[in-house]
DNA sequence: CGCTGTGTTGACAGGTCTCAATATAAGTGG
DNA sequence: CCACTTATATTGAGACCTGTCAACACAGCG
């Protein structure tokens, strides 16, 4: 990883890790919540634009993303990229690549972030003596599975608006998830190329379905936040299926 | 799951589950093998387009593909629908929908097929007392993330020519994954229709664009099969970045 | 034998991309 | 704080790729 000229290590008990997206699906006891924290290498502060880890990197480990928004990219020869992940805070980044030898995408800051690593040692006791917490990560897993099969889905068959819309809606979803006191008014930190780049669309396109969202009142930009005025519009012109995430802890940590 | 009139239950340790997917990143020992297969529901046979599950079903689980193609489809409101992933011999099928109440997508048999059941309780019984099984569980679902990424910038980024080279690759791919005596002439049993669905395009367009590879030699159609007569060329146009899975058994298993 | 699913082809419309140019905002160094 | 540079947003015109509509061939199958 490369490491910011700000980076510092605050690894202790006092300085518990954001889980609420391995937590999601269940509660962990305090002592598992614990040992995870303690598991997780120091953090490390980046800075806006710089990358964590790019494609073709050696796979040395996960990270947990502490605070701030990440990218996930895949780069093209050509230059090009597809952005398949915007990851938020508490995410676990670059867990695909545990797969592969070499990083099959690149993480790269959106915002300035605190990111924290968990190695293979890691990951390792986690399997061998924390099972429900690997449930939890097998789980989170199986999610960002889901969220790309409609990631796909909304490419591979819907309009340029339609996508525009449900991809707004998605991150709005996600923020909601963080905090459910989040209003429909958030910080947008990606650029329209970043956004063309998510949904399979140039940046020219991209403005101009903005521009009518923004036109049909759909969408109020204010600085670099956004706010998205017509929810229902916009869940309508978005085709994309509702997920409703289990949350109930006993149906599967119950059996471990 | 619905229960074909010729379904029979052969559960049994003569009867071993194919478990080439899950053993890939690392070979099991006898014993885990022999629990896994232990733990599998009775086998079930279906007969092409059959549904295992369809979206919105009840998830009580999820399917080990013992023989056959199944396609995994996200249906839209609209009566289109995103092919998102072909299963091939020994996958693991629904596990994404594990994170849900309701099933994501929907599991259509492609083939004449067998499939075999894994509950609740035997995926709880893998985490509780197999970690290393759990291990390879969650690695599958990381590298079916890769493949969901991959498939992702495919249709975002490039062309319907280079969709569909990348696609009939990474089918091919897979079969010599399975079997690496795999000729390039193989079975095709996904009509045009689901490759439109599965690369974002038309019928008629892959049509033409099918066309265009067998005018060009790059493909030949006998029967019901396809030879993919130039590799390289289609490597080529397919820009899809090459990813090589770990198959290093000691580099996470030994640390569980 | 008709039926249904699949493959094939043409003409045309429409959505998205490309190219070019400009405006606006943000960041940087003096 | 200003001048400069860079990144981002915006707009128009035209080309190109893909979708739509319509029609027909062909095969498998009951």
């Amino acid at each position: 990883m490369q490491l910011s000229k700000h980076s510092f290590d605050t690894r202790g008990l006092m300085d518990s890790l954001p889980l609420n997206r391995i937590l999601q699906f269940a509660d962990l006891d305090g002592d598992e919540r614990q040992r995870l924290s303690q598991l997780a290498g120091p953090r490390v502060k980046m800075a806006a634009k710089q990358v964590i880890r790019e494609q073709g990197d050696p796979v040395e480990g996960v990270f947990l993303l502490r605070s701030g928004w990440v990218s996930a990219f895949v780069d093209l020869p050509d230059g090009t990229r597809q952005l398949v992940r915007v990851h938020l805070p508490s995410d676990v980044l670059g867990a695909p690549s545990l797969a592969l030898h070499v990083a099959a995408e690149s993480l790269v800051a959106t915002t300035d972030i605190v990111v924290a690593t968990l190695s293979f040692d890691a990951m390792g006791e986690i399997f061998r003596s924390m099972p429900r917490v690997a449930a939890s990560l097998f789980l989170c897993a199986n999610q960002e599975r889901v969220i790309l099969m409609d990631r796909l889905t909304s490419i591979g068959r819907t309009s340029s608006a339609q996508r525009l819309a449900a991809f707004l809606l998605h991150i709005h979803e996600r923020l909601v998830a963080i905090n459910p006191r989040q209003s429909a008014l958030f910080e947008m930190p990606l650029t329209q190329k970043h956004l063309g780049e998510a949904i399979g669309l140039t940046t020219i396109h991209v403005n101009r379905t903005f521009r009518k969202f923004l036109d049909a009142g759909m969408v109020v930009r204010k600085g670099r936040a956004i706010e998205l005025c017509n929810l229902p519009a916009l869940r309508q012109l978005a085709v994309a299926p509702e997920r409703n995430w289990r949350s109930d802890p006993g149906w599967f940590y119950n059996r471990i």
